[in-house]
RNA sequence: GGAGGAGUGGCAGAGCGGUUGAAUGCACUGGUCUUGAAAACCAGCAUACUCGAGAGGGUAUCGGGGGUUCGAAUCCCUCCUCCUCCGCCA
């Protein structure tokens, strides 16, 4: 969420930055009238606070009045100050309804891009900022995707996920839980190489975790929750370890901060149909490691590009093809100023899946987190945040089982062996 | 799950209807003293909103929300969290 002030201040930006994501005329309109709103609560609030300041002091001299004895004073000041009270009340009503309204009015506008950003209207237009130089993996006619890879090798078995949950929950054994096991493991040894501290947050969280990183009200639909219990399962690991930070003040100091966890992730992906779920493309639950970095704004953009050659080392190692893109302005999170996704190439299916998504959301959401930092004059001022995949599993398996395919068997990295203890799939 | 108890400033801890934004101690910051340091002494030290060019003023906040009252940290309701005992349990 955007700060009032900073759409008071930076107007302008603000504008361009919603033209740049292809707001029209009519809704760019929301930007005056929040600016509107948060003059007239400012009146209110100053009407209010005289109001209340003479209510305080009629109540001070009704003390001493009884005290002194003189009831009859007290008590028609008594009527005074009920006459004052139903007018504070109705400026205090419409206090509420304002800053209420404000808010709701803020959470619909979305981040302002970075001047990087592409402008685009959909996820065709983003920009290949690093294509794969090498040549792609070309296979055979008798290559296999991925989800036939799985059966014949025995390593995820879809229609017992489906047997023991529903569709979309894969039951993985054998290599195939120890090629997952052995992923997870790596990932979260380079982070730690990386100078990332692990954690295992909670997998379920509350409404003002899910509010303060803007799962809510945005993507409520998106997560499974317990009614029972209100609470939310985590669609990532950047839910409950950002949090973390939630309502915390860090020291200029503390910087950076960086943090990485494992946790499966559950995403409900309602409306999603076709070649897009099959197989381990899109599932309601897969294992993803996580960065997160909490950064001083002057040097947020050297942290995102810090994490962007982190996400690169790991592909790199695991021999994968990948590209990385700038997304326009049209494919760019509600939430994020600048992203970066990293596509790998599944071989057999000849496609580009998205692996990771490394984003810089500079102020937007330690706003709603209130994650401040002390600077060199004592002031408070917003931290940024940064967030990205390293990596998400799912779908990093199913190009390694495509891409490593041989006649022999499935070929593991190099690197991974170590932690597989095999290193063929057969 | 049942029965009790408790939540006050960075921490500890008073206050239990009326100049209490909140005693006191510790911590912290500045100063005096000292060759330097410690000790001692003096002073300062919450947050948010708001008015003001500034000095400074106002309002709100004693776990969250609501209520009673002219007035609430103090009384009532409700939710949350923590502690103790019992039960259950990996």
């Amino acid at each position: 969420m955007l700060t009032i002030q900073a759409i008071k201040v930076e107007k302008e930006r603000v504008i361009k930055g919603l033209v740049k994501r292809g707001w029209s005329d009519e809704q760019l309109k929301i930007v005056g009238k929040v600016i509107e709103l948060d003059d007239a609560r400012r009146r209110t609030q100053t009407e209010l606070d005289q109001l209340l300041s003479e209510i305080n002091s009629i109540s001070k001299e009704i003390g001493s009045l009884f005290k002194s004895g003189k009831a009859d004073e007290a008590n028609a000041l008594k009527r005074k100050v009920a006459d004052i009270k139903a007018t504070s009340g109705e400026l205090e009503t419409r206090q509420k309804d304002l800053k209420r309204e404000i808010e709701s009015q803020l959470l619909n506008i979305p981040n302002v891009p970075h001047e990087s950003v592409p402008k685009g209207s959909s996820e065709d237009d983003n920009e290949v900022y690093q294509s794969w130089s090498g040549d792609l993996p070309q296979l055979d006619a008798s290559a296999q995707p991925h989800w036939d890879l799985a059966r014949k090798y025995n390593l995820i078995d879809f229609e017992l996920g489906t047997k023991i949950t529903g569709s979309g929950f894969p039951l993985y054994r054998g290599q195939g839980a120890r090629l997952q096991r052995a992923l997870i493991g790596f990932f979260l040894d380079e982070a730690a190489a990386a100078g990332y501290e692990e954690i295992i947050p909670p997998l379920l969280v509350n409404e003002s975790t899910a509010r303060a990183t803007g799962q809510l009200p945005d993507k409520e639909g998106q997560m499974y929750y317990m009614e029972k219990d209100d609470l939310y399962l985590i669609p990532t690991a950047e839910v409950p370890v950002t949090n973390i930070y939630r309502d915390v003040i860090i020291s200029e100091n503390d910087f950076p901060i960086k943090l990485t966890g494992h946790t499966p992730c559950f995403r409900r992906e309602a409306g999603s149909y076709g070649s897009d779920v099959k197989g381990l493309n899109r599932v309601h639950q897969f294992d993803k490691i996580e960065i997160v970095q909490i950064a001083h704004p002057d040097k947020s953009y050297e942290v995102l590009m810090e994490m962007i050659a982190h996400v690169e080392g790991l592909l790199k190692k695991l021999e994968l093809p990948y590209r990385i893109l700038r997304l326009c302005s049209g494919d760019l999170g509600f939430t994020s100023a600048l992203t970066y996704d990293f596509e790998v190439y599944s071989a057999a299916q000849k496609k580009w899946l998205e692996v990771s998504s490394v984003s810089n959301f500079e102020t937007f959401q330690s706003n709603r987190l209130k994650l401040r930092y002390k600077d060199g004059q004592g002031k408070k001022r917003l931290a940024h945040t940064l967030n990205g995949s390293a990596l998400a599993l799912a779908r990093i398996v199913a190009s390694l089982l495509e891409n490593n395919q041989t006649p022999e068997g499935i070929k593991i990295p190099e690197v991974l062996t170590s932690y597989t203890r095999f290193d063929l799939i057969k």
